[in-house]
DNA sequence: ATGTTATAATACATCTTGTTCGATTACAGT
DNA sequence: ACTGTAATCGAACAAGATGTATTATAACAT
């Protein structure tokens, strides 16, 4: 791709994520992240037809990545891996997200993230289908597994919300050790 | 109250309503607002400073209608008496939603559903603490309160938005029965 | 070195927002 | 029924946002 093409796209997203700390997303103006990226008006246009599709972009980059990543985490040591910390995929997700690789908690810490969150959780649903419903032996009795799989990713996400708006007041451990209690029972 | 303050406050309603069983909030302009409700410019903002304003009016009018209506069945028979159906709270408000008294299920069928049960759960974490947490002798161990209480009313909004994205294909006590079999269990 | 492509800069029509003002009209209380 | 009060209308307005178009310039890949 361009070097052109790459260095506005990241300047675009810079602006974005710079904007975002600052106002609701719906606050801000194109015009704005135009003056923020400082790039022309049609150049912006060029990339993204759309404010929204910007925002579906980020998401895709952010959440993408840290779901994979989590991902790769369940495939190589299984799921409740008690050889190694973290000992779940939901800590492992969490320490992810709280060590801030890409500025997320930024994102996230603000009026945004209801928004952000919803990606989050449809990149969840599919972890969650894979990995911990899938090939589970499970006493998960007459609850069909849509519900299941959208009880626990669902929670997870209202979870990370939750923790977010109390200023992370628990270490992703924490976190990690109640939310299996609350989800390990009635798998 | 005036009668044409009612009046318009109440068209202005209705619109909103009609336009939301169309397209999203955001894309949705106080202009169209004033020609479905066929009133004057200033006539609006007399009434709302800003559109966010009107939502969160419609929201508390919405949701603080339903979830009071449960808090007082929650007074009346307990929360889970077994003399009577609906068996739980939780039903009563699935009931509720469904038998769509102020044609809530068209509000929240569509993109909107994310923002208005946002406030759904605001409401509803303040049931949930007093009714559900509160009194309860419980196995509720080492969990936070906060937790608890998040964890529950986070699951059943969760619940309620992937029950509206199926398409309604469970009836309001099959819900309460998936749901009860996966809080039951944690208190 | 060259053809290609992204960007900048500017201009533009259109729409939206929130405010203001004076003229009507409906209201409530007596 | 009368009257003062208050809500509405309609129109106009400034400020700003959106998305598109055009041309010139600069950076790119090969």
């Amino acid at each position: 791709m361009d070097r052109r093409q790459q260095k506005t796209r990241q300047a675009i997203f810079a602006a974005f994520g710079k904007l975002l700390e600052k106002k609701s997303y719906s606050r801000i103006t194109v015009q704005e992240i135009l003056d923020t990226a400082n790039i022309g008006r049609s150049t912006f246009y060029a990339h993204f037809e759309t404010k929204d599709e910007l925002l579906k972009a980020v998401c895709r980059e952010l959440f993408g990545h840290i779901v994979n990543s989590a991902a790769d985490k369940a495939h190589t040591h299984g799921l409740y891996s008690r050889q190694e910390a973290p000992a779940s995929v939901f800590c492992h997700l969490l320490q992810h997200l709280q060590q801030n690789d890409n500025h997320i908690l930024a994102l996230l810490s603000c009026e945004n993230s209801e928004l952000f969150l919803r990606y989050f959780k449809d990149s969840l649903d599919e972890l969650i289908r894979t990995r911990v419903i899938g090939g589970d032996s499970g006493r998960q009795r007459e609850l069909p597994v849509d519900f299941l799989v959208n009880h626990i990713s669902g929670s997870f996400v209202e979870m990370v919300l939750w923790w977010l708006k109390g200023g992370q007041a628990y270490t992703p451990e924490e976190l990690d050790r109640y939310f299996r209690a609350v989800i390990e029972p009635i798998l």
